[in-house]
DNA sequence: GGAATTTTATGCGCGATGGTACAAAAAACT
DNA sequence: AGTTTTTTGTACCATCGCGCATAAAATTCC
């Protein structure tokens, strides 16, 4: 811990009873079931646990909300792949990685399968809402472009077959993600999500 | 023209003011725009250019025409898949025919593009409507056996790589198909999606 | 202790939405 | 022509959902 912000004296007048980030947490959890225009605000105040008006206050209204969900969203999953590239792991290893954590997320606690927040809510918000499709469309060059970069990196370590081209390899491996999030949404096992993986590992890492 | 099973000699009441294949056809483009939840029976109604209790007559409720309007898109894709096998071609000319026809109907006459219909609305109502989770999943193994099947005779005529396994670039293949639906609603240009469609097809149909 | 300030808590208004009742209309049957 | 049958058209209702107004509560500053 660096020294959380703690200069703070004390605002001035009611304390808050709530976190922001883990209200924004909820939040997120309550939009991934249902999607957007499914999740009333009484949904989310409820699992936020806080009244409408503070809900007003803090995020603005249902739509800001929604769009400072998916940036939550975002930067956990940015977290996330940075964590399975701490280490500087070999491609397959990485790859195995990274879908693993994926797939994990995927797969809430209790019920059944969610999937990808942004495949499986934004993706049709996307459609009408300009901010929406483009926050989505920088999340999946975002994910290109590290799979871009880590991939060539692989081919020029000689991890991956010296004739393939390795931005197409990039490509398919963005591919096996938006895969594995709409499969698992659909509601298929772990098992054929793993062997997806499988399959795309095969042919991505060989040599 | 076989013989449009015309052996009706005419109902008995008053004759229906709409043709219910062309209703449907409406149905699936308004809920292709927004999805399920955001759509509202006003919109459908005057989409489909019938007044509320004659599309509850036909349809049954909002849900019912949703379910409807789905098995519906799934007949038109079966049918495209069908008509790019027709005459038996190369691996490399079915997919890009596959992936073009796929494209081109991702892409309305007029306003942003608007993806697959499975993937832009179905998948948000997956998570919580089992009905419409089973026959997202049942629609992802239709496609994953179609593919299967053409690229294992690919192998077999020598088509693509000896080393490579069919099984697996099947799966590809049907990933490849979930990342352009996805990247179509994000807003993704024409040439970008070809582009993935290229990174597909050098890797899949390479040897 | 009292004023000022920020947040919480209760409740409400108003429009939109899904679904339906009821009468008029258009056809076939007798 | 009159009856029967099916569909259409208008209008309606109960409910829900979003956003906000207003008062109470909790804390700091003077």
């Amino acid at each position: 811990m660096v020294q959380k912000t703690d200069s703070s004296p004390r605002p001035r007048g009611r304390p808050r009873a709530y976190d922001p980030e883990a209200a924004l947490a909820r939040a997120l959890e309550t939009f991934w079931k249902a999607g957007y225009a499914a999740t009333s605000l009484d949904e989310l105040s409820a699992a936020m646990g806080m009244n409408r008006p503070s809900l007003y206050a803090a995020f603005g209204d249902k739509r800001a909300l929604f769009l400072k969900s998916l940036e939550h969203y975002r930067r956990q999953s940015a977290a996330m792949i940075r964590q399975a590239l701490a280490d500087d792991p070999p491609l397959r290893t990485f790859l195995a990685r990274f879908y693993a954590a994926a797939l994990d997320s995927y797969r809430p606690g209790t019920a059944g399968a969610r999937g990808c927040f942004l495949v499986g809510t934004a993706t049709t918000e996307a459609a009408g809402d300009p901010e929406v499709r483009a926050l989505l469309a920088d999340a999946v060059r975002q994910l290109d472009a590290a799979l871009v970069k880590r991939i060539r990196r692989a081919a020029e370590r000689g991890e991956i077959d010296r004739a393939a081209d390795p931005d197409a390899l990039a490509y398919l491996a963005s591919a096996t993600l938006h895969t594995l999030a709409h499969r698992a949404r659909a509601g298929q096992s772990r098992a054929e999500l793993d062997a997806i993986v499988a399959a795309a590992l095969d042919v991505i890492c060989r040599r």
